[in-house]
Order: structure tokens, then C-alpha cells, then sequence
DNA sequence: CTGAAAGCGCTTACAG
DNA sequence: CTGAAAGCGCTTACAG
């Protein structure tokens, strides 16, 4: 009985029959291999290999033909089958945690920017480093993959525990942040605290003198790098940013709106509400806007990050812009680095903010700018 | 003279000095392979492989006895050597060409959530199908990646040359559309008209009779489908969409800002506006802040997608909603069906949008509303 | 139920 | 400047 039933049963499961989809969905396909170039060429696999590879010691008229071959029977290597033999796979990584989907999507399409047509491909990985198991998460997904490189945005990008770990898992990076926290080379720097300077200085001349900083949540290096310029820019006026006017939101809108709420129905409420970024100040309109205090007659607004919704609220917001695709394409170049340019001291790119003015700002009521 | 110099060549440069980074970069590290795990648990590298493949045949202790030193180990079979003995990777790729990064960054989420755990990861590819030399782009990309699967969104998902394209180069795909495009395994189907047509008989009850709809482009399937349940939904009351109510937008904010400038300046201007989607209906919103028209005691506004801005901008704008993340999370489920649901004659997954009711629709001015 | 051999498509290390 | 052999880490096809 029980040999016959293992016979039934060995009739109807061939082996290998719980393989994933993978296994069985691969139909014998009839693409060319390195193999076929070679012998169409008349060389060995290596020569094409080289050619490939941009490698030197091929004869000019060698690599011309070579090249002529592949061009015309749109020969691409199997990314694999190189990953595989190259120990490292043609893949960048891109890990985040931020909560902007247009910060993101820009950042992507920069990185794609840099990556197009180099036979690299983006690979996206969201995550929480709060998150339980956020070290192992990252260190099975970087391992497994062989990441090229991985890119890395705020605020995971000031996480020193990842890049230690990227660090000890031989897997190059770059940092997209507003402070050096990292080697030079690793570095996309974008200087937050000059934007936030712009937008005090421009607080300051229209003659305000209560303004308020709406700031971001001290996880986020920026909420300080944002804070400490602005309070830079205002002192170049001799203010000071009174300590009651400094509140802390989350850089989400209902924090802008329950703190803008609370700050606009002091009685010496401000005149100026600088935000860490758009979503607050946008929480900041909606606060306003119940308690019917005009935006820009009554209340002036500056937000950071210039989003889409800046110019789709009324009125039109002013806003600090950062270059945030090409900041994603310069990040993936840096992982292209020649060891060369690796080596120096300066960061991969640096960027400084500019301010986008809009309908929000205005003079105080009552008052008259200091200065055009 | 020619022999010292090549001589002199041939020392500065040894041999692929010109191959890229990644050749240079992989130390040779100490990680474990299947010929490990296979030696440490005494078995044979196929018996360890059909543990991982969780193929059958396999002794229920010997199994336990490779898994646990699996785990002991932290053992992680590469996705590279897989996939070249496979012929297939272990990457499921997002083609996209959605203009709303909200929208794309939650089907991201959603193949994601998918995704977790599978050892499958996600590779992004934005597209322009308008472009030139887009279907060679993808072909290119599709097969030198050996794809395991494809996720398309909207409009790329109703482009059938890229279907056929993904058929014949044998990478399985599933299309998210609001209209039966595709073979039913192939189609995660969303029901825009449904939610068009809840929109309409909800603006019928307040007591609307001059009602415009604003479309998106004719590219757009969703276009055409929001606006026949539109029209089918006021059919429900015995209304009509009248010819010089039905406009054409882009699904952009300033398409929306100009048709709803225009609408909104006739003396016989509409008391209700739908529009194809938020971005659209945000341009109303500032169409008639400039005229000074208010929302909803002058006019009633619904959008479609329930972005973000919906309540950002004020009033909070009543929209449809549809669950993004699940929808990609069920597309990329659509990828791993087994043969036996692929063969069933149902969509991988239907979705019928939800109608979300904010401050945004009211009554028209002096009117009465049919029924709450 | 298990394993030894060959192969996936490329590169490295070594010769010449 | 070029190539034959061995190997990357896994699976398939074939035996037993």
C-alpha cells in the first residue's frame, strides 16, 4: 500500500513542481549570447568581453567590427550573467523614508537621469528606520542584491547606523543632506540654512518684526538646519526670533494647522510665519483662512520646498526651492565617481536654495518695509 | 621608438583598466553559498536548492535540518545566480507615464507590499509613449532585464502596442486600467465610471441642473469613462450634460484654472462643476477665487482621485476615491497567480471608487435640494 | 527521496 | 593585442 501511494504520488508531482513561477514561465528563448558575437566576429568571447567593457588592448578595426556586429543584431549582455561574474549587480538602491511623493518621484527621475543608458537599473526601497528590524531589513536587501550603490535621502540619509552598515557591506553611497555628515565623496549637500536665511532676510525687509519659526521635527536635520539660518538671516536685521514664536510641528499639514491655529489666536499674534516646508505652511493658509485673517495683508507665509501645491493655493506661496531632480542626478553620478575624483575633498555637488516669491508675503499691517 | 612607447603603455595600463567600476570594486567577501549550506547540513547543493525552491521530495527532517541552518546563518541564495540558471530575474518593473506622483508613489507601495518577503524587487521605468523610439526603449529594457513581471498604470496601461510588445517578448504583465483592455488575468479593472456616475447623482440630489464636466484628455481612457457614467449618473435623474457644459482639460491645474475661467465667466455660468480629476478641480477652485464665486454657496466642485490636496486647499473638496496602494498591491499578486487562476475568467481584481464628501458641494444658489 | 554532471552568460586570472 | 580554461552561484536534465 504505502509503496504504491509513493507511486501515485511520484506520477503526479514531477520534481520540482513547487519551483516559483520563475522557474517554469522561462520558455527557452532564442536571444544572442556573447558566444554568438564572438563567433560572428571571428574572436573569442573575451575580445567581445572587452569590447563590452570598454576595456583596453583591442585592435581599432577589431572593436569597430565588434561593435558594428552588436549594433546590428541589438546584442544587450545579460545584466546577470555580468552581476554574477562581477560579484555586483547593475542595480542602485534607492532607500527613503520621506513623506513627499513629489520630493521622491523627482529624485527618481533624477537618478534615472544619470542612469539611462549605462545598463543600470533603479531599484526603490521605502522604509521606517524607527521601524523594528530596520538595520537587518536594509542589510538582507543590500546583501542579497549586490547593490552598485545606493542613493539616500532625508532622513534616512542621516542615519549614521545605515551608513555604517552600507560601509561595512562594501556597498557605495551617496547622501542627499544639508550638513557634511559623511565623507566628502558621499556627499550631496544642499545648504538649507541659506535658503532659510533668504527667506528671514525677506521677512525682515518687508518690516516684520514678529515672525514666527513653524519648525520641522528634530529628527529631521533640516528642521535644524532650517531654524538656525533663519535665525541667522533675521539677525542680520538685529531681530531676534522671540522663543515663544518658535513652535514645532512635523512637517505634515495638520501639524502646520493645529500650531498655526494656536499661533494666530494670540493675541500678539505674529505678522510673518515662516514654515519648515509646504505642507505646514499650507496648514498654515487653512488656520488662517478659518480665522479669517488675510494672507498677505494681515499674515505673511513662507514654506520651503516649493511642492506643487504652493502655486495651487491662494493666494500663490512663497516658497524656498531646491533643484531636487538634479540633485537626485548628481547623487547617482557620484557613485560613478573615478576613484580620482573620490578622493578629493570636495562634496559630489552642493546646492543652495533660492527663493521663489509669490503672492503670500507682503508688509505688516500698519507698517512700511525697511527697503525694496 | 613605436615598440618602447607601446611598451610603455602596456605598464601603465594593465589589463580591462577601462572596465567600469563594478569589476574593480567587488573584494571577494566570505558570504555563504548553496555549496556551504549544502556541506554544512551533509547534503547535496540540489537537496539544499529544492529546499529553498521549496520543491517537494525532500525529507520533512532534512528540510527542517537545511532551514534551520539556513536561518542559523542568515543564508540569502543570490538573485543573480538564480535568475541565470532560471533564465528569469527576480525583478518586477513599473512602467509608468502617471503625471500624479501621489498616485505612483502609492502603486509603488502597493506592488511593495507584494513584494515583501517574495525575494522579488522593484525596478521603476517612467515612460513617454509619445515619445520617439519609446517601444524600442522597452523592448530593450524588458528583455535585457528578463523581467519577471510588469505592472502597468494608467495611460501606459491602455497602450496595446506595449502590450503586445510585453507578449511577445514573454514577460507577463498586468495592466490597472478602468476598462477591459486585456485578457481578464491581465487586468486589475477600476470602476472610474461608477464613481463619475456617484458624483453626478449626488450634485442631481442637491438640486444641481447646470452642471459641467470637465474632462481629461482623450489620451486618457479614464477621460472617457468618468465622463459616460457622468452622463449616465445624471440620466438616473432625467438630466442632461449639456453640449457647451462638456469642456475639455488636460488633467493639469492650469488646464483646470483655464476652462474653469472660461465656464465660469458666462452669464448662464454652471452651479456645479465635476471635474476629471483634483488637479483640475483645484484650477476651479482658483478659476473662481479670482472671480469671486464661492465654493460651495456659489458654485459646487468634485474631483476625482482624492490627492492630497483635496483637503489642503478650502473648502475641503468632496472627491472619488480609489484605493491606489491596494490596486498595485493586487497587480503585482496578479504577477505570482497560479496557472489555475490565470485560467479563470475574472479580473485579477475590480475596484469600484468610493464618493468622499467634503465642504466643496452644497446646494445650488436659491434652490432646494431634491432629497438629502 | 537524493545526487553528480552540465549549463545559464558572463568575467577573472593566466598565458602567450 | 588575443584567447583557452576555470569559475561566479545557482538550476536543469538525467540517473538512481
Amino acid at each position: 500500500m504505502k509503496t504504491s501511494s509513493r507511486r501515485a504520488r511520484a506520477r503526479r508531482y514531477p520534481d520540482d513542481r513547487g519551483a516559483p513561477p520563475a522557474a517554469k514561465r522561462g520558455r527557452p528563448r532564442s536571444r544572442l549570447t556573447i558566444t554568438d558575437i564572438a563567433r560572428l566576429a571571428g574572436v573569442s568571447k573575451k575580445t567581445v568581453s572587452r569590447v563590452i567593457n570598454r576595456a583596453p588592448y583591442v585592435q581599432a578595426d577589431t572593436r569597430a567590427r565588434i561593435e558594428a556586429i552588436i549594433a546590428e543584431h541589438g546584442y544587450q549582455p545579460d545584466p546577470q550573467a555580468r552581476g554574477l561574474a562581477f560579484r555586483r549587480s547593475f542595480l542602485v538602491g534607492l532607500i527613503h523614508d520621506n513623506p513627499n511623493p513629489q520630493y521622491v518621484e523627482n529624485i527618481q527621475l533624477g537618478i534615472l537621469d544619470s542612469l539611462a543608458g549605462r545598463g543600470y537599473e533603479l531599484v526603490i526601497r521605502p522604509c521606517d528606520r524607527r521601524g523594528p528590524g530596520f538595520l537587518e531589513d536594509m542589510r538582507g536587501f543590500v546583501e542579497r542584491l549586490r547593490l552598485f550603490g545606493v542613493v539616500l535621502i532625508p532622513s534616512v540619509s542621516e542615519d549614521d547606523r545605515l551608513a555604517k552598515l552600507l560601509e561595512s557591506a562594501d556597498c557605495p553611497y551617496v547622501r542627499i543632506a544639508c550638513a557634511s555628515v559623511d565623507k566628502p565623496q558621499r556627499m550631496v549637500l544642499t545648504h538649507d540654512a541659506r535658503g532659510a536665511a533668504a527667506a528671514a532676510r525677506r521677512l525682515a525687509e518687508l518690516g516684520h518684526r514678529r515672525i514666527a519659526y513653524l519648525s520641522g521635527p528634530p529628527l529631521f536635520r533640516s528642521a535644524h538646519e532650517r531654524g538656525a539660518g533663519f535665525i541667522a538671516g533675521l539677525a542680520e536685521y538685529g531681530l531676534e526670533l522671540a522663543p515663544d514664536l518658535a513652535v514645532l510641528g512635523a512637517y505634515t499639514y495638520e501639524s502646520g494647522l493645529a500650531r498655526g491655529r494656536e499661533l494666530l489666536a494670540r493675541p500678539d499674534r505674529p505678522t510673518a510665519i515662516f514654515a519648515g516646508n509646504d505642507e505646514m505652511a499650507t496648514g498654515v493658509y487653512s488656520a488662517a483662512h478659518e480665522l479669517g485673517i488675510r494672507i498677505p495683508q494681515d499674515l505673511s507665509v513662507i514654506g520651503f520646498d516649493d511642492a506643487p501645491i504652493a502655486t495651487r493655493i491662494w493666494p500663490a506661496m512663497t516658497s524656498v526651492r531646491l533643484p531636487v531632480r538634479e540633485m537626485g542626478r548628481t547623487a547617482a553620478e557620484g557613485l560613478f565617481a573615478t576613484p580620482k575624483a573620490a578622493a578629493a575633498k570636495a562634496p559630489v555637488a552642493e546646492f543652495t536654495p533660492s527663493l521663489i516669491e509669490r503672492e503670500s508675503t507682503a508688509p505688516p499691517p500698519r507698517a512700511r518695509p525697511t527697503r525694496s
